[in-house]
RNA sequence: GGCGCAUUGGUGUAGUUGGUUAACACGCUGCCCUCUCAAGGCAGAGAUCACGGGUUCGAGUCCCGUAUGCGCUACCA
């Protein structure tokens, strides 16, 4: 956890963290390392890199800038610089002697601690993803490595405790492109093997900005597709596929196939594009992602979805405890047969909700469409509870044969009672075969919800 | 300002060492299936491979330039 800039690493932040890659299935083989706590260690190394003349004290008064104005600032700064033709990387501090350094220090004097990087020559490394890379140390300036309140920075963390942990291959954001030539010299002024890096291309908002928590809210935090119903394995899969191919083609992998079918090698160099639309309730993510989770909700083991669904519906106020008990078998089948056109594990709880409670909504264009534009159904429909209700063997098939057969005498369309019955059972205008639905609700079920007068009393 | 990285249909990607009609997934359109909506099946629209030069018999693939986007250039990470 690089934490090393207290005040902006929360506890907040960090717990998000972690819950996301939990959520993911992405867990850990080793203990987890809070670059903070190793403060006092990465203070000490930097002291030895300025015993041995491999880092300088810079009494230079620290600069004050605010994060809105950085960038301003750099180019100001540059350009300003070229204008007078002065060498942006100069400074007083850099060949102070030993004893000067030492005696400023002794005396109080705040600085700030800068590696000390070679005029000529260049760095380079081949990175596993990007290729050869190379940068003249001329581009690199005295980075700093302990801020003149002794606070140690990122680039000296980083390469301190990975030295420590034994890291081989470094792998992150391509914003740290550049940013590895400065560690690299980093482990060689601590004499250490320079681990192999790897460098993933970004993911990007539609309008092509950087994704950012501030600027993009909820859709780029893990948290959020867990709380609005992913699975998942379903979002794993899908960001899988942000900046990564299968070699195969398949594009529907579980973990062993993917660990199976991953390389570095074959993750591509642009930044990809997360295609959503903030203000449309129905693109409120990337529609690959919706899909994938609809696949994943509709395809994935039933003993498995089951679980998420209970933790769904509890969550909601509909779970019965006799779902893990007597009605097991039942409350399988009812996902079994809804879930098949449901998109995220949420739709359980609201499309799914006259399945398991009495108090479910119905909608109002379907109650028009499919019960109220034909008035004889007022008069028709508790005549068909009626016929449901006598049934004897209550099946799909059976009920099936007996709407019908009621349907001839009325001298109606199967499909009038069938469309109505759905609205009635349901509330909704769609959903799954109305004989399987009949026989999922069962014969008391489905014969009262017949009679019931809500259509007319609600909205008539 | 400097340096770096990228650029294939709306989105995610495939396109081996340059070689026929640029492939797949999502999305979109139509048809079939059908009690609705999905799913599924079939068919289809959509890409002058950012642009401009060059090398070559031949370039999405190689070279140069331009543009655009992103990143780094911080006593942020």
């Amino acid at each position: 956890i690089e934490d090393t800039d207290l005040q902006r690493s929360t506890d907040e932040s960090t717990r998000s963290i972690i819950e996301g890659l939990e959520w993911l299935g992405l867990d850990f083989d080793e203990e987890m390392v809070f670059q903070s706590a190793n403060a006092d260690k990465h203070r000490v190394a930097a002291g030895r890199l300025v015993d041995e003349g491999k880092a300088y004290r810079d009494f230079t008064p620290k600069a004050e800038r605010t994060d809105a104005n950085v960038k301003k600032d750099i180019a100001d700064r540059a350009r300003a610089h070229a204008a007078e033709g002065i060498d942006h990387r100069s400074n007083p501090f850099r060949d102070l002697s030993k004893e000067e350094s030492d005696r400023r220090a002794a005396a109080g004097d705040p600085f700030a601690v800068r590696l000390k990087v070679a005029r000529e020559g260049a760095s380079q490394f081949t990175d596993i993803v990007y290729g050869e890379q190379e940068r003249a140390h001329s581009e690199i300036e005295d980075l700093v490595l302990l801020r003149s309140d002794g606070h140690p920075l990122y680039n000296l963390s980083v390469v301190l405790d990975d030295i420590e942990m034994g890291i081989t291959h470094v792998i992150r954001g391509q914003d740290h492109l550049t940013n590895t030539h400065k560690q690299i010299l980093l482990y060689q002024a601590f004499g250490a093997p320079v681990p192999r890096f790897a460098h993933l291309p970004l993911i990007l908002a539609p309008n092509k900005a950087k994704l950012s928590k501030r600027k993009h809210g909820e859709v780029v935090s893990l948290t959020t597709y867990r709380d609005r119903g992913f699975v998942p394995a379903a979002f794993r899969n899908f960001l899988a596929l942000m900046g990564w191919s299968p070699p195969e083609g398949k594009e529907i992998l579980s973990r062993e196939e993917m660990v199976e079918a991953f390389s570095l090698e074959a993750i591509g160099r642009a930044n990809a594009v997360f295609n959503f639309q903030e203000n449309d309730p129905r693109h409120w993510t990337d529609d690959k992602a919706l899909w994938m989770n609809a696949e994943y909700i509709r395809t994935m083991p039933l003993d498995q979805l089951l679980p998420m669904v209970k933790t769904e519906l509890r969550a909601e106020k509909l779970w019965r405890e006799e779902y893990d008990d007597d009605e097991r078998e039942w409350f399988a089948k009812v996902v079994d047969l809804i879930r098949q056109r449901f998109f995220t594990l949420k739709d359980f709880s609201s499309q799914g909700r006259s399945y398991f409670s009495e108090d479910f909504d119905l909608d109002e264009a379907a109650v028009r469409k499919n019960i109220l534009k034909e008035p004889r159904l007022k008069e028709l429909l508790p005549q068909l509870a009626d016929r449901i209700e006598a049934v004897a063997d209550f099946t799909a098939a059976t009920a099936e044969a007996a709407l019908r057969a009621f349907a001839e005498e009325s001298a109606v369309k199967a499909g009038l009672f069938i469309n109505a019955s759905r609205t009635m059972l349901t509330g909704q205008s769609v959903g799954p075969s109305m004989f399987d639905v009949f026989e999922i609700m069962g014969r008391e079920r489905s014969a009262m919800r017949l009679r019931s007068q809500r259509p007319w009393n609600e909205f008539q």
